[in-house]
DNA sequence: ATAACTGCAAAACATTTGCATACAG
DNA sequence: CTGTATGCAAATGTTTTGCAGTTAT
């Protein structure tokens, strides 16, 4: 039911600069979130939300944390997990492993469904998008009557950028 | 370059017993493998090994650390680790993670490549096959000039099992 | 013989939890 | 005011590492 890839392209439409109509968008939704769980909007708890959404990339919790502290916010790390499983619970933010024990986070609302491409070399991740795990899902979801919330494909493998110097195996 | 899954049914053609053939051919390889590592063939890593390959379910390191005490075997947790990671380095097993931080572990080897379909509140696995999965990662790796190795395909949901009673968000 | 492997326990790493204090509603 | 959130540190859970003794080659 939810909105898939529909393009042609491989390419995700990724909203890079969030507008300040979006951006309000954004805070109302977690605002909602916790005023229906009876939860206390804290300016600890709108700095997470904000910084991960400045981020365009993918980010583990620990990097988050850090970020946080530079940009002289006094904010502990359990906040920071806190926090996250709230974003998640409300759908504002993703949580990705890719291979490693460390979980990545990534902001989910107001951008598209994509799937990640990972170097095993350099670590590095990147996006893409195809309409045809959108019908694979369907039909799974059909063939094995499953209602299915949200999939992630990943594919793991060597890029071929020059500043990618990695080399993992013998 | 790898076999994909080309079937047009979802359902995985695994192997659940294996001939005494195959059997000796996983043998060799993970002979051949030590061998050409300067690594010794030990009692520990063989049990490991024939353990993966009896276990048809996708079993994490302490599930299968548990098991092989209470089959009487003195191994301990560290070399089962250790194990695992020298059968993921010649290809013999493969490592999962599930959306949880502990990783599971399945046999590879002579198995057809396979995705998996997560129930989020029984967190039961079932496995499909779709071959158009393949096609996707040839396309990818084509227009991102990456080549990949191997993919994960995770579909996450609610199963509709009688059994299946877990309910996880509110 | 000897270099690598094992078991054990401790360390490392990511994440969660408990408790006293701070603060949103 | 009141109870929930925070920061800190300690606890938890998973995987790795160091070391003394064991074993494959």
């Amino acid at each position: 039911m939810k909105f898939g890839c529909k393009r042609k392209t491989l390419f995700p439409n990724k909203v890079i600069n969030l507008s300040a109509t979006q951006r309000k968008e954004i805070h109302k939704r977690f605002k909602d979130f916790l005023k229906s769980q009876g939860l206390r909007e804290t300016r600890e708890r709108k700095v997470v939300l904000d910084a991960i959404y400045e981020t365009h990339e993918h980010i583990d919790a620990d990097e988050l944390h850090l970020h946080l502290r530079q940009q002289g916010h006094a904010i502990s790390r359990a906040t920071v997990y806190n926090t996250l499983n709230l974003l998640l619970r409300c759908e504002l933010v993703v949580r990705h492993q890719f291979g490693n024990s460390q979980a990545k986070y990534e902001p989910s609302f107001l951008f598209g469904q994509h799937d990640h491409l990972i170097c095993l070399d350099c670590k590095k991740v990147m996006e893409f998008c195809d309409p045809r795990i959108q019908s694979i899902q369907e039909m799974v979801a059909d063939a094995y009557s499953f209602e299915i919330k949200r999939h992630a494909l990943n594919l793991y493998g060597h890029c071929q950028r020059p500043e990618c110097a990695g080399r993992a195996s013998t």
